[in-house]
RNA sequence: GCGGGUGUGGCGGAAUUGGCAGACGCACUAGACUUAGGAUCUAGCGCUUUACGGCGUGCAGGUUCAACUCCUGUCACCCGCACCA
């Protein structure tokens, strides 16, 4: 009988569903297991095959310490909010929670067709009022707390849709919808306090366990830098520049300064400055241009002189000038330098354009051609003269803060998070701006504060959200003094609801609190957590920060919410491009899974290659796990009765046991999956096999190809489900052959083989090699210099 | 520029962490079975040489009895960040 994908999967899946078979347990006397992989968005374009590659290399794991006795979580949900579903209303006047639900079912069907063992009764979506709910109340206790407030910071704005844009809405420096040029503007969002967190945010990278890029790069996302914070006093003024630097060594070499064309300064000595006109000139300039623009076009240093103002350096006690230039940043240090054009690439740059004073302050570089940032003796700077870098620095930390000049400062390139989109499919933000008490925290008892209905999904003329022309909803009373008040209007980003979506998959239907206490002791921290590198710095950090705030106020056991973190690659296209509709080479896993069966697409993801590279799809490649799922297949009219492993592939077998259960921890299952190859090809080779060898390769197979195995189980009449049955151990004395095969090297090179038994001595191994017929022809009357033998891997023999 | 990564047959990729390079699969070749096969089974398959052999893990050196693996230099490609003082 050929073997019927589509019958098959069809039976155990429905199965599966009607039994609840992979649900997690309430019983909490067991070992728990928690994987996660990332909750998809449920786009309208459907699943994507890159999704199961990481699904099933979870579930897989899952499987197998289901197998091992674990009480296994491994849940799955929607990040339902976001762009395109709104995109989508405001094009078709469709409710976007409409779309999102038909896109939702879809997904659904699709994930159900793979046959991953997800526990469907915990599905969770971040659209639902009752999973919202809980977004809000973090955000009521993180303002509470003190960590969000309102401020202004420039955005990104599309002068034609009057809309804020997120960066990545922004291409080439225009508008990605319509084209039209993109602006800075100021305007008040919400900000959530992450840099607060930047310390242990780093910090606890190290008690967990995460690939090692990642932790990198959030090091260097979070970016700590030690330095000081050093005064300069402005000449005749009571003003003073602060300025932060990493190099206080380098300060006789500091001979101007630079200040941001957003620094205060500017208005605060404003009477004092001679040629305000010609600066307004410039910051309005710096303002018009794009990000874009101020990094990819111009590397040109421009800028400006102010003049009429003369800074001192109280170290080399020299007036030295002081520029406005966009180089500079409002948003990190001070928003001031002090230029050492002399060890300092962009400082020096900025010299050559303006004719400015170059000082060497460390030897070693020559900096008539560039700035030398290396390690070097101190020259002309009287106090470190002699010294090397590191023993000036810390003279001058004292001497800065013995003289009341400065401090040492640590800073973080982190910033904290634009947490407001003038959107409509969002969360509302839960907050009142009453005239008399300010903004004003809604009750908990008021949550959740339900999105309300609008006619159009557009933002409105100045860049407001559409929840702004809902007079009846905005205009409401202030709960504290009960006079009239605003809504807020701005929604939060995506990145809420997925902040904490692992946390409600422990207790989903809970109406009293996030999750119960007694279910986050036990099921927290989530044991693994496979996602995108794309997340690392966004998502992942954000919800560490969530977390840890979670834990400050008592609401989670753990600081930390995940103990572990992989990466998966992406897979592209045959031709080696990113999968997209424009480039023609999508591949729908409908059509995989309707051609070859979801167990082939599974054992082809699994198989494709290193589970953390890129791969290209191929369909032949396919058809080759398609093959060999038939060999399986037709392998059991071979079986025959008996239980015990047949003795020509014991060994074999207990090899592959071995492997098979490493290789599924390590998101090996490549390699696990060839070892199982090899185990059919000897399958194939011998008369017969007894049950017992079948049983085997069912169950080591069965995380990866679950319905067929399920399938052969029953055919054959075995007890009960594979699911249910205990994962196989091997013995580590049967993995190893009695007699093995050594090389023999002359010089390195390999010249024939010799067999001895596994546990024969040095001595002995190096006789037999020794007697071999053909030794006396290799050596050509040369000289033994040495025999090197190492047991159960091969013998060299040196010559001379 | 900074940070991370990758270079192995025609292709995807293995290699127990210094010990027989190319497991396993794809493609290809030959044979078997078939009315038929884009099914199945069996065998072969790095390059080179008639052969013995020689060469071979981006390139050039080095360490070692032994290097895809360690060290130095160098080239190419990919990803992330990008004037972070």
């Amino acid at each position: 009988m050929k073997y019927n994908h589509k019958i098959v999967e069809k039976k155990w899946q429905e199965k599966w569903e009607n039994e609840g078979t992979f649900y997690a347990k309430d019983d909490h006397s067991l070992p728990k297991f928690y994987p996660l992989i990332e909750f998809p968005y449920p786009s309208g374009q459907g699943l994507h095959v890159g999704h199961p590659r990481s699904y099933t290399a979870l579930d897989v794991v899952a499987r197998k310490r289901r197998m091992e006795g674990y009480n296994v979580l491994y849940p799955i949900g929607w990040d339902a909010f976001g762009l395109p579903a709104e995109n989508y209303a405001i094009k078709n006047k469709v409710h976007p929670k409409i779309i999102t639900e038909q896109n939702i079912n879809n997904f659904r069907r699709q994930l159900k067709s793979l046959g991953l063992s997800f526990d469907w009764s915990r599905e969770v979506n971040t659209t639902d009022p009752d999973y919202y709910k809980w977004s809000q109340w973090i955000f009521l206790k993180l303002f509470e707390n003190d960590l969000a407030y309102k401020s202004n910071m420039s955005i990104n704005f599309c002068t034609s849709c009057k809309v804020g844009l997120a960066n990545e809405e922004v291409v080439n420096g225009v508008c990605e919808r319509c084209g039209s040029q993109v602006i800075r503007k100021e305007k008040e969002q919400w900000m959530l306090k992450i840099t607060e967190y930047a310390e242990r945010l780093i910090d606890d990278l190290d008690t967990v366990d995460y690939i090692e890029r990642v932790k990198i790069q959030q090091k260097n996302w979070i970016g700590k830098s030690y330095g000081a914070e050093i005064k300069f006093s402005i000449v005749d003024t009571d003003e003073k520049l602060l300025v932060y630097t990493t190099r206080p060594d380098t300060i006789y070499g500091a001979t101007y300064m630079v200040i941001s064309p957003e620094h205060p300064m500017l208005e605060t000595l404003h009477d004092k400055i001679e040629n305000i006109e010609k600066i307004h000139d410039y910051q309005v300039e710096a303002k018009k241009k794009s990000d874009f623009e101020r990094t990819e076009l111009n590397k040109d240093k421009t800028g400006i002189k102010i003049e009429g103002l003369m800074a001192f350096n109280p170290i080399s006690k020299k007036e030295i000038p002081v520029y406005v230039s966009d180089y500079v940043m409002m948003t990190y240090g001070t928003g001031a330098i002090m230029a050492v054009p002399g060890h300092d690439q962009r400082d020096y740059d900025f010299a050559k354009e303006f004719d400015l004073e170059i000082v060497e302050v460390i030897s070693g570089g020559d900096i008539s051609k560039e700035a030398y940032s290396g390690d070097g003796v101190l020259v002309n700077s009287e106090l470190i003269n002699g010294m090397n870098v590191k023993e000036a620095k810390e003279k001058m930390y004292h001497f800065l803060e013995d003289n009341d000049l400065g401090n040492r400062k640590t800073n973080y390139k982190l910033r904290d998070w634009v947490f407001s989109r003038q959107r409509y499919w969002g969360e509302p933000i839960p907050i009142v701006h009453c005239e008399k008490c300010g903004m004003v925290a809604l009750d908990e008892k008021e949550l959740p504060l339900i999105l309300p209905e609008v006619e159009s999904y557009e933002p409105t003329e100045d860049g407001s959200s559409p929840l702004a022309k809902i007079d009846e909803w905005v205009n409401t009373t202030c709960p504290k003094c009960g006079g009239p008040a605003r809504r807020e209007t701005d929604t939060m980003p995506q990145w809420a609801g997925s902040s904490w979506y692992f946390l409600r998959y422990t207790d989903p239907h809970n109406n009293e609190e996030i999750a119960s206490k007694e279910n986050l002791e036990y099921w927290t921290p989530i044991d693994w957590y496979n996602g995108g590198m794309e997340h690392t710095t966004l998502h992942l950090l954000y919800s560490r920060f969530w977390h840890k705030f979670l834990f400050d106020i008592g609401v989670v056991p753990t600081s930390e919410p995940y103990s572990k973190r992989t990466s998966h690659g992406m897979i592209l296209g045959e031709n080696g491009e990113k999968m997209s509709k424009s480039r023609g080479n999508v591949v729908n896993p409908d059509e995989i899974v309707d051609n070859y069966g979801a167990d082939t697409l599974r054992l082809y993801e699994m198989f494709i290659g290193d589970f953390e590279k890129s791969v290209s799809w191929i369909e032949n490649g396919v058809k080759g796990a398609k093959r060999f799922l038939d060999r399986v297949w037709n392998l059991s009219k071979k079986v025959v009765n008996g239980d015990e492993y047949n003795k020509d592939t014991e060994v074999l077998v207990h090899q592959s046991i071995k492997k098979v259960t490493h290789d599924y921890e390590n998101l090996k299952a490549n390699t696990a999956i060839a070892q199982m190859m090899t185990l059919v090809n000897e399958y194939y080779k011998a008369d017969t096999i007894t049950d017992e060898n079948f049983k085997v390769l069912l169950v080591l197979l069965n995380p990866v190809a679950p319905h067929v195995t399920e399938e052969l189980w029953e055919q054959k009449g075995y007890n009960g489900d594979i699911s249910s049955q205990q994962w196989p151990v091997y013995d580590e004395e049967k993995t190893k052959e009695d007699i093995v095969e050594l090389a023999v090297q002359i010089n390195g090179k390999v010249r024939y083989k010799i067999s001895v038994d596994r546990k024969a001595s040095k001595e002995e191994i190096e006789k037999i090699a020794r007697e071999h017929e053909r030794l006396d022809e290799l050596l050509e009357g040369k000289q033994i210099v040495k025999i090197v033998v190492i047991p159960n891997r091969l013998v060299n023999i040196v010559v001379k």
